[in-house]
DNA sequence: ATGAGCATCTTAATTGATTAAGATACGACG
DNA sequence: CGTCGTATCTTAATCAATTAAGATGCTCAT
């Protein structure tokens, strides 16, 4: 059952490869990093030394400590760590980097942007530059510009630094238009992280995140002046707030929504983890999709087209934002600043 | 929009921070590390100086160098990296090590274990020790045996190394018991990487995987032995390999099996995700689930209960995989080697 | 024969920290 | 008053590599 392997006994170092061959540090060095800086014969037998001893190469933090590279990108994930392997979204954005990364043979260091981290071990400053996936606190913000390093960030924008963003605005705004002018009933947002509040509850207008770069009030405005353009003015006690994006949370801010009288509907959720939780909910309520109700979601992530019913959203390129933001960070495109566009898929939950 | 920052200067050391406040480097080191070195007014007027100056703590490269710590945990997954953030389980495993290292203050450094790497930059230094998530190649394993770090390997086990594992016989047997005694027609198998090849085919005996350490063989053989605990035999010609674990493979393969004749009346899948895309399938082929076909999953992802129908399937616990793994990896617990339950979930799919 | 040019290898300075051991000063105590 | 202990700070060796500059020997053209 178990395999067998030969046990490592010491650690061994450059030098001691160097004596042990007869030859001096530097040429060591060289056969590893510099081919044509010694002999052929030479450097491929001290590769084979290297090789049957267990030297797998030089030690990667003095290499870096000497020369200022790592190798290492860090991508800085806003909510817990744990999170980002959670949502699906993020999920597909570090896919997308992944795929670049690896090509150029980097690794990459998935760092939470907590803020309510104690005392940080300032293990940053081992990385070569950084990724930041949605706007952390400016005070973390400011650690990581004070790095002197490469940055890119996603979804949010920083002055006088790359960014990748979509068009949030312009896709709830055509979502809203096409969702609202079917729908035959009251409306009602399902949305996500637009106030302070760890809850789910409706919103009012003066707990609203003022910042016009959040990405969830880019949406929400989209969906109130889409429908609007429509002739329906969504009021903001239609809209309920969700601390996360999870199954849970849709779950039950959907069962919410749908036990208030007048029943909504039509649902647009800020995405389609909620809007897939909501479709369950109507489900256990007996409501059919779409005839008693219609849904739309946002992201179009990859259940959105295999459940039934599948789901009418606006689709983001998550991927290609990984892509991209990988693609700016080694210099291999011109732009500096990508707006990538978003399109609304209409399927069979909102047709 | 874009917001605005104070944009770097130049890069300080701790040697210039000494310079500046006139103290030793060795006084300003201890006053990031071992504040009982030194007086609590100097090193308060320390802090604030590197504060405002925009030093955040010693060069990580240097302080790995001189401690041989970096605070950083090397993840090796099987096959791609960009993989690892596509695969249900595998996020699920991440989640579960994120949530024990995050608060450790340990980060992750998620590496690709692919074989074909033409020069590997040996970055794998960096690390303090590995998780290695799957069996990588008998090569790549040695590489990180010789580096002499602590290693916990996960879902196979490598002597004298601690473990964590799960009962896949156990849970296929299970499985297989209760859906082949319901079912009342040819039973097919939908398998994963059984084999070597890069395609979807049917599998013959001499070309499986010879490894009793594979999951995927361990649970072949689990589905055989239940089906003949319950008067089945299933022929290795009615067992499909699919390269795999995504949607389009199993969706292909489910197709591929449900236009045969003999029609199969159950699918017994070895993960959800290919048990999805079956109903999928199905569901396109005008095949009522479960009253045409029934279906079982391996893995209990998310979507199995929250789709509809729901899936018949054999929990494994993922995520307290990924806490135990990093739990032990810490010395947080007694036991080496551990082997956690299965269980079948009975559902809508497969009643 | 001579020196230029080249391939090949070595010397030694350097990277930015940590930390054991040593220096200094101050108060307490016999 | 001498000395011992303690608190506080400094000196300097060390970690494991990279790399510019120097040394050595060999070929080849003049």
């Amino acid at each position: 059952m178990a395999r067998k392997v030969k046990k490592a006994t010491v650690k061994l170092t450059l030098k001691d490869m160097a004596n042990r061959l007869g030859v001096s540090t530097a040429t060591v060095s060289n056969a590893f990093n510099r081919p044509n800086q010694l002999s052929r014969d030479l450097r491929e037998q001290i590769l084979k030394e290297c090789h049957s001893s267990g030297y797998h190469g030089p030690n990667a933090a003095a290499r870096s400590l000497r020369t200022g590279k790592t190798g290492i990108i860090g991508v800085f994930i806003s909510n817990y760590l744990a999170y980002s392997f959670r949502d699906p979204v993020a999920q597909q954005f570090l896919q997308g980097l992944a795929e670049v990364f690896e090509e150029s043979d980097y690794s990459m260091l998935v760092m939470p942007s907590r803020d309510h981290v104690k005392q940080s071990h300032g293990y940053e400053s081992f990385v070569d530059g950084f990724i930041i996936y949605g706007p952390p606190q400016e005070q973390s913000l400011q650690r990581l510009i004070d790095m002197c390093k490469s940055i890119v960030t996603v979804d949010f924008e920083v002055d006088g630094y790359p960014a990748v963003n979509i068009d949030n605005y312009e896709g709830a705004l055509e979502c809203a238009r096409h969702a609202v002018a079917a729908a035959d009933g009251p409306v009602t947002v399902l949305g996500l992280r637009l106030l302070e509040a760890n809850r789910i509850c409706r919103i009012q207008a003066e707990e609203l995140f003022d910042a016009e770069s959040i990405i969830t009030i880019q949406r929400l405005h989209g969906f109130i002046d889409g429908a609007r353009e429509v002739g329906t003015e969504i009021p903001y006690r239609q809209v309920f707030q969700i601390p996360d994006n999870t199954h849970e949370f849709g779950y039950l801010a959907a069962k919410e929504a749908l036990t208030r009288s007048p029943r909504p509907r039509l649902l647009l959720c800020m995405s389609d983890r909620i809007a897939l939780a909501a479709m369950q909910a109507a489900r256990h309520l007996g409501l059919r999709v779409p005839e008693d109700l219609r849904v739309t979601g946002f992201d179009d992530i990859p259940e959105a087209s295999t459940q039934h019913p599948t789901l009418t959203t606006v689709h983001q390129p998550s991927i290609d934002k990984g892509r991209i933001a990988a693609e700016i960070y080694q210099g291999r495109r011109p732009e500096k600043n990508v707006l990538l566009p978003t399109e609304l898929i209409i399927r069979e939950s909102c047709p």
